[in-house]
RNA sequence: GUGGCCGUAGCUCAAUGGUAGAGCUCCAGAUUGUGGUUCUGGCUGUUGCGGGUUCGAGUCCCGUCGGUCACCCCA
């Protein structure tokens, strides 16, 4: 019996996997100063309802049920609306700019495919409460850190920069309706992918054509993010960011800078993507909250494959992976297991990871099993007790000491062995 | 919701229409205190399920379920 379909079991190797994930991103976003916050998984099916009445897809791939109380609920497919909801209600206890960010698992029913599950784990960070330019640069500043703090460097990633209000402008010059700004956006992100004839069909109520919208994205109108660029470029990331007004994203409520982070070789889906919304705190939260916002997500499955196919990624994950075993002590004489317990004991309180047979065996398979652990030292107590045995197994090398200065030898090898 | 591909042991996969197999993993051993190698033995199957064709179906046909990839969509 599986999982269900776009749910996925962790077993140790795959729990290792998302904790060293989960890690990276802490350890970064703290770095630039975010701090951690969660709301609740299961949210009321209304808050999501609220923010896009219109949008019937949403609501379609939304895990919702009643709940025993008869009440409308469903799980969060997002964090956005809950951060809004959390903030509305406590803003004012909060010092501006608020840097926050999440780690959290959201779930989405849709088919799945590749890089795309209906539980995932995501990486939100926000910024709230500051509008410059310069929240707009930290914001994509940190998400270049994180994939470098994943080992990723501009062969393997480039984060494609766009912004609304060039496209407003654009939109507004041309003398276009605001009504079909909507639809003109969807035209430009799908400009790739479908005919010209097909989009020019869809554009024709905008009076703009297919290559009205080429021209401008070629162009590339800079001037109103130059000032995100000019700040990531002080901070020596030029090389990952290039400035694409074919990115648009599909979400309406995108005010200004937009942003996805790709794979140099497109084999991928997007690893993260976000952008500046400036009026959906006031809108989610009916006016009770009113705060600039920027902020970005970053997935775990789409990053988990990236890392699976970059020898470099994959060796710094191998590097930091967190042995289980760093002890193993082997009762080489079943009549010393009460001392072997107490050494056992002795080791795991001062904090090493040991482990030791739970049956009588033979000391060639506890030396298998302690090989199977990937243990770097073995603890052999055996007859000559209150003398032990001290094994480095990669160097075979073996010393004879008695039991009290087991530690402090234990403690000399570690301070002169690297990792 | 639409379409392509795939369903055989725990995993990866074989098997001209003719007795369902291999490798890996796992478990247990190889003359009583030292290793991931080696050797020996062992476990696991309604070949996704249901029909049909055939003397005979893992194999061919139909249906169905499941998986996967892509489209749609992407908060």
């Amino acid at each position: 019996m599986p999982a269900l379909p776009g749910f996925r079991d962790f077993y140790p190797e795959d729990c290792a996997r998302r904790n060293y994930v989960v890690k990276t991103w802490r350890e970064v976003a703290q770095t630039y100063g975010f701090v951690e916050y969660d709301g609740p998984t299961l949210e009321g099916g209304d808050l999501y309802r609220k923010k896009n009445e219109e949008g019937a897809e949403i609501l379609e791939q939304l895990y919702s049920f009643r709940d025993r109380g008869d009440r409308e609920v469903a799980l969060r497919p997002e964090m956005t609306p809950t951060l809004a909801r959390m903030v509305a209600a406590r803003e004012k206890h909060f010092r501006k700019p608020m840097k926050w960010f999440c780690v959290s698992n959201f779930f989405r029913h849709e088919r799945q495919q590749k890089g795309r599950l209906r539980e995932f784990l995501q990486f939100n960070a926000d910024i709230l409460g500051e509008s410059s330019p310069e929240a707009d640069a930290e914001i994509v500043a940190l998400a270049v850190d994180l994939m470098r703090g994943f080992g990723f460097s501009r062969e393997h990633f480039v984060v494609r920069l766009s912004d609304r209000r060039a496209w407003r402008d654009f939109l507004a010059s041309r003398g276009c309706d605001p009504s079909q700004s909507q639809a003109v956006l969807a035209c430009a992100d799908k400009i790739e992918r479908e005919s010209p004839e097909k989009l020019d069909e869809k554009l024709a109520a905008s009076g703009l054509t297919v290559v009205d919208l080429k021209n401008f994205i070629a162009a590339g109108s800079p001037e109103s993010f130059a000032p995100v660029l000019a700040a990531l470029e002080a901070r020596g990331m030029s090389d990952f960011i290039e400035p694409d007004l074919s990115i648009v994203r599909g979400l309406a409520y995108y005010t200004g800078v937009v942003f996805e982070i790709f794979d140099r070789s497109k084999n991928l889906r997007a690893l993260a993507g976000g952008g500046r919304y400036d009026n959906l705190i006031k809108g989610l939260s009916d006016g009770a909250s009113d705060l600039p916002a920027i902020g970005f997500g970053m997935g775990d499955v789409v990053l988990g494959h990236l890392i699976d196919e970059i020898p470099a990624a994959d060796g710094k994950r191998r590097s930091v992976a967190i042995p289980a075993c760093e002890v193993y002590v082997v009762v080489a004489d079943e009549a010393q297991r009460p001392n072997a317990l107490k050494i056992v004991q002795q080791l795991r309180d001062q904090g090493w990871k040991t482990d030791f047979s739970l049956k009588p065996a033979k000391v060639g398979r506890q030396f298998q099993d302690a090989e199977g652990l990937s243990a770097r030292h073995a603890v052999v107590v055996g007859a000559e007790w209150p003398a032990v045995k001290l094994k480095t197994l990669a160097t075979r090398q073996e010393i004879a000491i008695a039991h009290p200065e087991l530690t402090g030898h234990l403690e000399k090898l570690r301070a002169g062995s690297p990792g």
